[in-house]
DNA sequence: CGGCATCCTCCGTGATACTG
DNA sequence: CAGTATCACGGAGGATGCCG
């Protein structure tokens, strides 16, 4: 799966641009305001300064994310969300309002429908 | 990053439920009604058998999914969204309705504001 | 038809070290 | 402070073959 280009559907084309564990929740750092590199380093526990700028720098190719140079001592950047970043917002709000409506995956009272081979998955958890 | 339960975030819980790029394009197919393994195969062109069935799994392990199993001959297995993954058409639409807003990475008029080293986003495409 | 088993690839990510 | 360079890992995903 191989994207040279956007995608049609909107759903896919989401995922070819906020693709990756990390991405959604640096979008997530960067929606109060502008961030600098070290602020969302410290935002996001356990993420690399690899990956952070790998991230950052396709935002910016999207453009989604304007990155700012001051040239001062000692230097300092500025990550901020574009218009169409902003908007991720509602896509964001969604996805936390989805998710906190989850039940943390224990009681799954599966209503037999047919031959339902309901394996028991109340012994599952997340791996 | 190993996540080992679900995250407090809602934003994170959701990339947790829904990770990797077939996730939620096979969500997306379950959108309209139930559906068939194979017909799950043709809707989405590309993926493996392998990959559709360890997401199905997961996603019954979630409690997102119904798998139900009509013992016929030949066999046939139906996959249907439960109601809390009914919601996540509310996502979808929302994923949607950004990522065709957002113009094909091509002309990204970055307004300078400060020192904007501008890297030259015009020849920058989607690799 | 609807899988599962096995092996292999890809790439996002992490760890560490180094630079302007 | 804000990266870049290099090496290595892990898990999602693909290819193939076999089974109920």
């Amino acid at each position: 799966m191989t994207v040279t280009c956007l995608p049609e559907c909107g759903v896919a084309r989401f995922l070819a641009l906020l693709n990756g564990p990390w991405a959604t929740l640096i979008v997530r750092e960067l929606l109060p305001g502008p961030r600098r590199f070290t602020e969302l380093r410290e935002a996001l526990p356990g993420i690399s300064p690899h990956t952070l700028t790998s991230r950052l720098r396709q935002f910016e190719t999207y453009g989604i994310v304007i990155r700012t140079t001051y040239p001062e001592i000692p230097p300092r950047v500025e990550y901020r969300l574009t218009a169409a970043g902003q908007r991720l917002r509602e896509v964001l709000d969604a996805m936390a309002a989805w998710a906190t409506s989850i039940p943390d995956p224990e009681s799954h009272s599966v209503s037999s429908a047919a031959t339902q081979n309901a394996a028991d998955a109340s012994t599952a958890h997340i791996g």
